[in-house]
DNA sequence: TCACACTTGGCAGTCGCTGCCAAACCATCG
DNA sequence: CGATGGTTTGGCAGCGACTGCCAAGTGTGA
C-alpha cells in the first residue's frame, strides 16, 4: 500500500511524493506534445518514455494505459459529474440537472486552448474516440440511479426511459463539440448544446 | 483484384468462392460458440484458428480484426442504414426517417436468439461497446448529409443541429437496446425506442 | 546508522496484428 | 493431359501495447 500513513498532508508531503508528482507531469507534458506533434497512433510509448526520461515499465506504472495519456485524470470526470448532480436541487428538472453536470465537467478544462487541443485529437482519432465514448457510457450508467430517482420511474433493467435522456443529454454534448472543433473552437460548446437540445425537444 | 470475372453467379460459383464461403462461415460460428462460452477477452484468435482448422494468417486476411468475428458483416450494417434512409420520401418527418433506418438494420439479424447473444456480448465487453461505439459513431456521420438535406439546415461544421438529431436517435436505440438485453430479450426493440423517443420529446 | 518500505528498470512473455516469402492450389489454355 | 499463371495458404519474424517477476537502487523512520 502506498498511502498507508498519509495523512491528509499539508507540506508534509514527502520527496517521493513530490518525484512522483514531477515525473508523472513530464511524461503527461512530453506525451501531449508528441501527439500533437506526430499524431496518437504514430507515437510509441517507448518514445514517450525515452523523451519523458523513465523506462516504459515505470511509465506504465504511473498509466496504465496509452490512452490515460491524454485524459489527465480521467476519473476526475465523473466524480465531478455525479457529485454536481447528486447536488443539485430535488425539484429541478431532469435536463436542467443532467446540463448542470455537464457544465462543470466541462469548466474543468485549464484553458480553452487545451480542450481544443484535446477534444481535436479525440475527434481525429478512431482508437481515441472509442476509448472515450466507452468511458462516457459508464459515466452515464453511473448518472442511472440519480436520474431516475428524479424522474421517479422504474428500475433502469425494465424502464428505459431514465437511460435515453441520459444517452440524449450526452449525444447533444457529442453534436456541441463536434460542432465545436469544427469551428476552431469558435464560440461556447454549452451555447451548442442548447442549440442540441432545443431541436431535439421539439 | 478477385472479382475479375465474376459476373453475378448462379452455380458459376468458382470451388475458390464455395472454400471461403466454407472457411469464413466455419470461422464465424466457432469463434462466435468460443466467445459465448468463455467471453470474448479470453478467448484468443490462436484458440479460433486452430479450432477452426486454419491459420492464424488466414484467419486475419478473412477478418482483419477479431471484433470483426462478432459483427458478421460490419460494413452491411452501415449499407443498410444509408440506403433506407436515402430511399425515405423526402416529405416524411426527420425522426420517422431515422426509426425506418434503425428498423432495417434491426430487421437484418436471423433470428431473436442471436441478436440477443450478440447484443448481450457486446453490452457485456467493454473492449467490444468501444468499438461498436465507435463504428457507430461513423454511420452517424455517413448520415449527416442526409438529415441536413431534410432539415434543410446549414452544414455540420457550423450547424450542430442535424448531428444532435441523429446521435439522440442512436442515444434512443441504445437505450433500447441495453433494456431489451437487461429484460432477457423479452418485448420488442422498435417499441423500447419508441417509448424512449417519447420520454426524449416531452 | 541500520533495517524496512517503496520505487525503479530490465527482461521475458502474451496477445492482436502485419509484412514477407515459399509452398500448395485451382483454373484455364494448348 | 500437362504446362502456365494467378490465387490462396501457412509459417515466421517482428511491432506495439501491456503484464509479471525479480534484482537493484533510494528515501524514510527508528
Amino acid at each position: 500500500m502506498k498511502q498507508v500513513a498519509k495523512k491528509a498532508t499539508g507540506g508534509s508531503t514527502t520527496l517521493w511524493d513530490r518525484t512522483r508528482q514531477l515525473a508523472s507531469q513530464e511524461i503527461l507534458e512530453t506525451a501531449l506534445r508528441l501527439f500533437t506533434e506526430q499524431g496518437y497512433d504514430e507515437t510509441t510509448i517507448a518514445q514517450i518514455a525515452q523523451e519523458a526520461g523513465v523506462s516504459q515499465r515505470t511509465l506504465f506504472r504511473y498509466f496504465g494505459t496509452k490512452e490515460d495519456l491524454l485524459g489527465g485524470d480521467q476519473g476526475r470526470f465523473g466524480q465531478v459529474l455525479t457529485d454536481t448532480i447528486s447536488e443539485q436541487p430535488p425539484e429541478a428538472d431532469v435536463w436542467e440537472t443532467l446540463r448542470a453536470g455537464i457544465a462543470a465537467v466541462l469548466a474543468l478544462h485549464d484553458s480553452r486552448e487545451q480542450a481544443l487541443e484535446r477534444f481535436r485529437l479525440l475527434h481525429n482519432t478512431a482508437s481515441l474516440r472509442a476509448g472515450w465514448l466507452e468511458k462516457r457510457l459508464r459515466f452515464q450508467e453511473d448518472l442511472l440511479p440519480f436520474i431516475e430517482a428524479r424522474m421517479g420511474t422504474g428500475s433502469g433493467s425494465t424502464d428505459p426511459r431514465a437511460r435515453a435522456v441520459i444517452a440524449t443529454a450526452f449525444a447533444c454534448l457529442d453534436a456541441a463539440s463536434m460542432t465545436w472543433v469544427g469551428n476552431g473552437g469558435k464560440g461556447n460548446i454549452m451555447d451548442l448544446y442548447d442549440e442540441c437540445l432545443a431541436e431535439v425537444r421539439s
